[in-house]
DNA sequence: AAATTATGTCAACATAGCTGACATATTCGA
DNA sequence: TCGAATATGTCAGCTATGTTGACATAATTT
C-alpha cells in the first residue's frame, strides 16, 4: 500500500469545487429536510427542557396518546428501539404520573399503556407548536399542494414489513 | 397539596380516547414527518456503520463538501452545536484524511475546511441513497406538486436571524 | 408439564450532545 | 504599539439516549 490507507500526512489534494445538484443528486431537498426537521423538533425541545424530559419521552407520550391501550411490544415496534432503551423513559413517565399501565384484558402478560390527564396535556402542549409551524408552512398551498406534501412524505417512508418480520431484540 | 404534585400511586384516571386531528392539531403531518425523517436518515446510517462514523460525521462531511472553504465558525452556525462537540468528529475526519484544513488567506486565524477526494466520495455515497429515496417519493408528483413540497419544507425552517444574532458558545 | 411469550431489570458500553475553564495565535482598535 | 477581541483548539466531566447480553417472572400455549 501507498495510497488508500492514507491517514493524512502526505498532503491529500484538496477539492475546492462545491458538490452540487450537478452530481445527479438532489441536495436541495436533502438539505431542506435536514433544516426543516431540525427546526420542527426544536419547538417541543424547548418545552421539554422545562419539564426535565427529553425527545425520547416526547415520542413515548405522543404515541401512547395517539393509541391508548398500546402494548409495550407495539410501541417498541413503532419507535424501533430496544426494550431496555424504552424502559428507562417509560419508567420515568409512569413514576411521574404521565402514563399508566393496565394488564391486558385478554392476555394478562401485556401491559397496555394509557395516558393520564396529565399525560394528555403534555402531549397536546408538545404538538401544538409543531402543528402551528405546519399550518404556517402550508398556508400558501392550495388543496393539491397539500396533497402533494402528504404524498411526498408518505413516499419517503419504508413500506411496512408484513407478518412477524425482523425483530429488534429477540432476546 | 393533594393533586398536582401527583407522583402516581393514588390511581390517576386513565384516558381511553385517542388524541386525534379533532383536537385541532395536525397529527397526520406530525407523524409523517417523524417516520419520513427516521427512514430518510436510516439509509446513510447503514453505510456509516461500516466506516465507523456516525451521524455527526455525516453532517460535517456533507456541509464541507457543499461549501468547500467553510470556516469552523460557519460550520458551527449551520449545525447549531458547540465547538467542543464539533471538535471530536472533525478531528477524526481530519486524521483519517476525509477533510483538510487550510489557514484562511485573509484571516490566518481561520481554519478553512475542504474535502479531500476521499471525503468527496464519502459525501456522495451517503447522499446517493437519500436522493434515490426522494426521487421515488416524487415520482408521482407533477411540477406543481414538487414545487409545493419545496415551499412546504422551506416554510418549516426558522427564518435566518440577521447580523451577529444569538451565539451558541460565546466562551 | 414444558415451551413460548410479554415484560422487566441489571450491568456495561458507545455516541453525541452539553458546560466550564483555559491556551494560542492573530487581528483590530485606541 | 499595546491591549482587547476574535478564531480556534483542548481538557475534563456530565447527560441523554441508544446498544448488547444475560437473566427473572408471570401468563399463555402446546
Amino acid at each position: 500500500m501507498s495510497r488508500a490507507g492514507a491517514s493524512k500526512s502526505e498532503s491529500d489534494p484538496i477539492l475546492a469545487q462545491p458538490m452540487g445538484d450537478a452530481d445527479g443528486i438532489d441536495f436541495e431537498i436533502i438539505e431542506l429536510l435536514f433544516f426543516a426537521y431540525r427546526d420542527f423538533i426544536s419547538d417541543p425541545d424547548a418545552i421539554l427542557d422545562t419539564s426535565g424530559f427529553g425527545r425520547a419521552h416526547h415520542r413515548v407520550v405522543h404515541f401512547v396518546n395517539r393509541e391508548p391501550g398500546l402494548t409495550v411490544a407495539a410501541l417498541l415496534d413503532t419507535l424501533k428501539i430496544t426494550k431496555q432503551s424504552l424502559a428507562r423513559v417509560l419508567k420515568q413517565l409512569i413514576d411521574s404520573g404521565y402514563i399508566a399501565q393496565v394488564a391486558g384484558p385478554e392476555d394478562r402478560r401485556q401491559r397496555r399503556l394509557f395516558p393520564t390527564e396529565r399525560g394528555r396535556e403534555l402531549a397536546l402542549a408538545l404538538a401544538r407548536p409543531q402543528s402551528r409551524r405546519i399550518a404556517r408552512a402550508m398556508e400558501n398551498l392550495d388543496e393539491s399542494g397539500r396533497a402533494a406534501v402528504k404524498t411526498f412524505l408518505s413516499g419517503m417512508i419504508n413500506p411496512v414489513s408484513r407478518a412477524g418480520a425482523d425483530d429488534q431484540d429477540a432476546t
